[in-house]
DNA sequence: CTGAAAGCGCTTACAG
DNA sequence: CTGAAAGCGCTTACAG
């Protein structure tokens, strides 16, 4: 425990303290020394280790192996709070057989194939991609660490992916919202490239059109964050009014949170003059003014997922057909008169 | 671009395509090569690069370096929202020079001396560490990465840190609920044993007591999420009233946010029947219902400061006294009547 | 059951 | 200006 003063703690120090070799301190440490290292030394090694506060030293370690038990998270958006709950999820899925690392990628950037490469020079055992662009595959190159796409629709079949049943909840939505009367819904775009933004607005689109609602399809856009939304809306907010539009759905709920924003700005009740909902189902949803309809796409459950299909991918299951799609549903609140 | 079918590109691949040797190309790559390779080689050599897809592999350089480019973010709480507002700022003072890397700590833990020597197995040049344990330096051993402590109060003169002068933005909170009438404040502690935690109670009392404000003592405390809040609070809620208390401090946002869903449930008016407020100043704090008071302490400038720190100590300019104190100021709002 | 040795892919004196 | 060679700290056949 204490550890000496002096400089890192290398498997000769520790070989030369038990009176054995490096090759049996690697085996010990290792686990590997059952029915190859007698109990007294193994005993002997593990004091010392203990002693010393031996670690085994990375980049040795995964030189000599060819591979690490580094599991690597690239996510586009880290300060989301969705994000957050994420990690716990693969956290828990994950146990102690790996590590767990963001790798935090360039200012609100996409992960690209450069990322991929960048990260692959730490030779991580797999490697967990949170919400890709369309063409996140197309320039990655073969012969790189496994990987498992989370909340990629659409590369089902390309990949091993974990991706949600969006349907169920845009439906609900919808639905709900024809009920309330609406008939003229806008939307605001996440303005990152993630494909399940893509999916999201298309989806929402195509439901809401077999109910007889129309999606102003205006392209506008934000950033994933409460302010950068809040911006846009309230430039935008008369325009979808006069539009029609009596209802705004965000694809985010963080983004959402801009549009209840934008709506106090310029004095908008909230759903009275304009209803609004947004995707996630953050937990400080239930608190907003007024309490935020959102499709629930559950965050854990996402990363727990993606860390048991990386698990499978590593333990040499395809990744292939069988991906499960999580559920998605409707906690429908206040902001829509809920 | 293209880049091979085949395996890992190595500097020796790369060497051969460009009819040069290893250690040329290490230079080249590696920006060491003004005034030591010829132009017409080192173009050759990057050519080769492009046209392999090389990136030097971390493993082998930091064994042979003996350390490398990585910055890793020791924190103990990734799901709050906070957390990644710092990482926003620590990223952007950061620039290229270094890779950002989050070590995940084991569930709801504090960040310890065996975190310390897990991550300082990868070699990082430096590490940050957010919201440290009073004991997180005691059992630490010398001789590991520089590191620099954030928003850890009492770590002063013993380590680098960036830490919030907590003290304007108490003052002005406590200033605040005593012009607004309340006598009695209960305070909802976190339940991890951030020092910063106890720092933000301690001063909370010492300032209210200057006041004539009486803070309960009664050390109730809660997970940091909005549910953990929302639990303790909805049991506590109806204790601390027949104290007295007609105000709720809550140590972060997100457990204040629980207070107000508590509050919701139990039929209480904020803040008619209870002022809530909290620590933090998440954007979200805008939008709840009611809006959140709250001590902001702004998370993007305490990361950028902390990656300026250490990129001070990494420089060789010492990590004792002048430590930055980085402002707290109060936001007013709803949820205490503003 | 145990240890000497090769090799992982770099970087860095060092010799030319 | 350039390259051969040692060495970083491990792991893993391999020989004993």
């Amino acid at each position: 425990m204490a550890g000496p003063v002096g400089r890192r703690v290398t498997a000769a120090m520790v070989a030369r303290r038990a009176g054995t070799s490096v090759s049996t301190v690697s085996l010990v440490v290792n686990g590997k020394s059952r029915g190859r290292v007698s109990a007294v030394i193994t005993e002997r090694v593990r004091a010392a280790v203990d002693e010393l506060g031996y670690v085994v030293d990375h980049a040795a370690s995964s030189l000599a192996r060819g591979t690490t038990d580094l599991v690597v998270l690239l996510a586009p958006d880290l300060p989301n709070p969705y994000f957050g709950r994420v990690t716990t999820g693969i956290r828990e899925a994950l146990g102690s057989r790996h590590q767990l690392m963001l790798s935090v990628i360039e200012g609100g950037e996409q992960p690209g194939a450069d990322d991929v490469r960048r990260v692959a020079a730490f030779r991580p055992a797999g490697l967990l991609v949170h919400a890709p662009s369309p063409t996140f595959l197309d320039d990655l190159e073969p012969g790189g660490p496994p990987l498992v796409l989370m909340d990629a629709p659409g590369f089902e079949g390309r990949a091993a992916t974990v991706t949600f049943d969006l349907e169920p909840g845009v439906r609900a939505l919808v639905a709900h919202l024809a009920e309330a009367g609406h008939t003229v819904l806008a939307y605001l775009e996440g303005s990152t490239p993630s494909a399940t933004f893509t999916v999201r607005r298309e989806l929402l689109a195509r439901v809401a059109a077999e109910h007889g609602l129309r999606v102003l399809d205006d392209g506008t856009r934000a950033g994933l964050t409460l302010d950068a939304a809040a911006d846009v809306s309230t430039e935008e907010l008369p325009r979808w009014r006069a539009a029609g539009a009596t209802a705004v759905v965000a694809a985010a709920d963080t983004m959402a949170y801009g549009v209840l924003a934008a709506a106090h700005r310029l004095g908008l009740a909230v759903p009275g003059d304009i209803a609004v909902a947004g995707f996630d189902d953050l937990p400080y949803s239930q608190v907003t003014a007024p309490s935020l309809t959102s499709v629930a796409l559950p965050a854990e459950e996402l990363g727990r997922a993606a860390a048991q299909r990386l698990a499978a991918v590593l333990a040499g299951d395809g990744d292939g057909a069988d991906a499960p799609l999580l559920p998605s549903r409707l906690a429908a609140r206040a902001s829509t008169g809920a």
